[in-house]
DNA sequence: AATGCAAGTGCAAATCATTTGCAACAAGAA
DNA sequence: TTCTTGTTGCAAATGATTTGCACTTGCATT
């Protein structure tokens, strides 16, 4: 399945990337390197071919790639719909959010300043409900 | 000036802190931990006193922490009017916006949902109109 | 003003995430 | 199959930030 995507970006067909990407497709939020890393262990890829496969993807506009929440870059396909996702800093339970909440937003500062603003992150992150009770 | 802030917040006064904190006040925008050792030179103050008294206010809540542009720390005080800076991404030019633009969304996703957010970045980053020209 | 102790500091070394140089290797065009 | 070029592993480099340790300083207390 992996295959014709990379095809359509100019992309080589390795295992690593196939790997890297079958990882990246069942995850629900974005993922660190080194998660990615660690379930791709049984294919024994290297970290750094981690690091590079994601970061040919980015360029090829196949992942997005964020900061999170501890200043380690995080990544996750481009899906068509921009969903963005709610992280509890404390447990790690995640929520989807429809749409993106901040559009309006920044297309109105964008009129108002004539600034074209970068993209923004897709993880938001807090401290869930459960987590605040447990204070 | 900053000796009374300093002790308000229950930090000993040093010259350390002092440097530190009249660099931050006299800077429109975040610095990073870097550009505070360059500007604080002439008082001689080894980076990692720059970092650790950084982190001191960040605790004390003099000073915000936010994740600049290339995934460096960088450092601004807390003032009372959360203010937000535009900031370009080629040429660095910086406009203030007034008041905080995603409050509201803010305080609606956490109405929906019931999580707290993460307290936000007031460094917003984009390409200024004159940088669009260039292009 | 002298003293004592906890907190602050400099320095060098450690750490963490990420990148890079280089040699070996595999994908896909010819 | 062969060739060229992109991809990978490995180990070492990098850059930002932190830390261990010995020394110094702020400041509360004599």
């Amino acid at each position: 399945m992996g295959e014709e995507l990379l095809k359509n970006h100019g992309l080589k067909v390795t295992s690593a990337r196939l790997a890297v990407l079958s990882v990246l497709s069942s995850s629900p939020i974005p993922l660190t390197a080194e998660a990615i890393y660690e379930s791709t262990k049984k294919e024994g890829l290297n970290l750094s071919t981690v690091y590079r496969t994601l970061n040919s993807f980015e360029e090829a506009n196949i992942v997005k790639k964020e900061i999170g929440h501890n200043k380690e870059s995080i990544f996750s396909l481009e899906r068509e719909e921009d969903s963005h996702v709610l992280v509890c800093t404390k447990c790690h339970k995640t929520v989807k959010l429809e749409g993106c909440p901040y559009h309006e937003v920044n297309e109105a500062i964008e009129n108002e300043t004539g600034f074209v603003l970068e993209d923004h992150n897709t993880a938001i992150y807090g401290i869930c409900p459960d987590c605040q009770k447990k204070k």
